[in-house]
DNA sequence: GAAAGTCACGAAAACGTTTGCGTGTTAAAA
DNA sequence: TTTTAACACGCAAACGTTTTCGTGACTTTC
């Protein structure tokens, strides 16, 4: 019914200045304790709050932060945005999300529509497209703007700004690495095409765990999926590939997965063809998912700690909004998240 | 480096008045062609955009809605972000928001950060202390206060609004009736304490699917789990607590699990007790996310299209901002999404 | 009793827009 | 030539704040 109460209402109704009942609600020393009682009284009777427009149009700063993200049905990145969420809270900010669906075009659509005052900064993950179209111009317009980014995940090189990175290789070493201490001699990778920076890492993670342990690494061993497909699409294709590499190559007994999906259909078409799981191979996968918690057998995963990188980043982007920018000296960071084995059944 | 471009730099640099700007920009027949011509080069050649924040002022409209949410890393309430922000963004409107962590504190919390002016409207689902408490007052407050409220999924009827449930009665009826058909005589139910109304209704088409077919539900047949407790602390628990339901009852040939990880539970005691899935014993869960759909055997669900949800709530709610506020006239309606029942490999 | 100081408050500008209305200049109609 | 109309633009208010500065009324001080 009726509207939110305005300081005007507040004078209007009292009979004093406008500039007097905001300073009333301060406790400001020039207004006279009569006075501020009687206005903090008549706010708190009419709950008055002030409008967050009107200050952020007065302050300049909207103590809010976009989030960008290729998709938001992903316990990778949902559990990103809980971090975010948890520490933009904590300090006093609000999160407007914006979901590019792995399109440059939505991606620079909702930069531009949040660029426009909503918010203080960004915090992002390029979408697939962007990282294929190499494209990045309205990352560094939004910047010039004065506007501070703080990437994560997939990153690349070409743009300066902070970033928040999980240690793909060394996440992928050691978990090639626990495969060979537990025996395995011939271990497959299940991986995406390279354009993302994140799969290559994974990739060199492996090839370097296996070359220190003087395993030749086998091309034949390595299968590549096409990935810009929904993985629903792909999934009848993803498993007739394992199962033509498995069977080419009936000495596999071991699995680097470079995520959950791939990870558990490598144990699915493993059990279809008769093969225990980790008795004759072992599988590890990428990302800390629900999937790989729940699957019979559980899944021995690197987990990339979502969430403390949502933390991070919020941080991080904070910390540079307000800071006062001093001018040129400016210097970015990249935040390395460590990966962590967690060990489950389908490794012994 | 240089700040966003205003209309007064504008007009400082063209020499003519803001006024005349911003009617350029707008293509006004107030304005001479010629001037409109120079003034919409200029804005183009500094990439102007109105200030977001100075038009919701002006215009007490932020096409911007928040959403609330008992938590975000779960995939029923991701896919009803999607659904919000696809279509809030086809409609032109940003999508902020905020966790409750299913407390009730965090929840007016933050509905008091974003009804300052922040947003437009609400779409919410209530948190469990909410639902506990029963204490609704931040959500009339918020309305009184003229800003309207769509609540999704978990809802009260003591509270006027617009709402968007599941059908949780027939789905869980189709779902039951389902095994029954299935050969199913002993269906063993297993639920969450009744506060939830959703859990509550699912328990009554459980029931109302056996007395129609003539058979005599069993108290011992239901077990209720309580989930005040994270999923992942009471999961051990959980297994134990089916164990000795199946124990105590060996003639359950079917299960229906308000929920993805009751019903995945489920199976895994069975086979642990070595049943098969579904010849020995058939299962259908409510909810349908990801583990359903690559567990092993795959999960028959329930299918509560989270995304729609989402879109039909959007719909609703940017439909009751842009109409005329026609007064005591007001009407709420209750949007019922349908279930479907998707067969998988856990049933015949 | 005059000068100085304190007190309590109001006016106004600013943040960046939009828009109704007023106004000076020129062109068309009488 | 005078009246009217069209044209092209500027002024100012409004949205809801905060904050600097100015000012009138007392009070203190010498």
């Amino acid at each position: 019914m009726r509207r939110k109460i305005t300081l005007k209402q507040i004078a209007r109704e009292l009979d004093v200045s406008i500039s007097t009942v905001s300073k009333a609600l301060k406790n400001s020393k020039e207004i006279s304790a009569d006075t501020i009682q009687k206005v903090q009284a008549f706010a708190k009777l009419y709950n008055y709050r002030p409008n967050n427009i009107a200050l952020s149009l007065k302050n300049r700063k909207t103590n809010t932060i976009g989030i960008i993200i290729p998709e938001i049905v992903h316990h990778f990145f949902s559990k990103v945005i809980r971090g975010v969420e948890l520490v933009a809270n904590k300090r006093g900010y609000n999160v407007i999300i914006g979901l590019s669906n792995e399109s440059f075009s939505k991606e620079v659509i909702n930069m531009e529509m949040l660029a426009n005052g909503s918010i203080d900064g960004f915090i992002l993950s390029m979408s697939k497209e962007t990282l294929l179209q190499q494209d990045y111009h309205h990352y560094n317009e939004t910047m010039n703007q004065g506007m501070p980014i703080v990437m994560f995940d997939r990153v690349v090189s070409d743009i300066k700004c902070d970033k928040v990175i999980v240690d793909d290789f060394n996440g992928a070493k050691n978990a090639v690495e626990k495969l060979i201490s537990n025996q395995c001699k011939h271990i497959a990778l299940i991986t995406t095409k390279d354009y993302v920076s994140v799969g290559r890492l994974r990739t060199q993670g492996y090839l370097e765990a296996l070359e220190e342990n003087k395993i030749t690494p086998q091309a034949e061993l390595i299968l590549k999926m096409d990935d810009t497909l929904d993985y629903e699409v792909h999934l009848e294709k993803l498993e007739a590939e394992i199962e033509q590499l498995f069977k080419a190559h009936k000495n596999i007994d071991g699995v680097f997965a470079v995520n959950e999906l791939y990870a558990l259909s490598a144990m699915k078409v493993a059990r279809r063809m008769g093969l225990n799981v980790p008795n004759d191979i072992q599988v590890i996968g990428f990302t800390d998912g629900v999937l790989s918690k729940h699957a019979t057998p559980s899944l021995t995963t690197v987990s990339q700690h979502a969430q403390l990188m949502g933390e991070r980043a919020a941080d991080l982007l904070i910390d540079k909004i307000e800071t006062e920018f001093n001018a040129e000296e400016e210097h970015f960071q990249t935040v390395v998240i460590n990966t962590e084995l967690v060990e489950r059944e389908s490794t012994k």
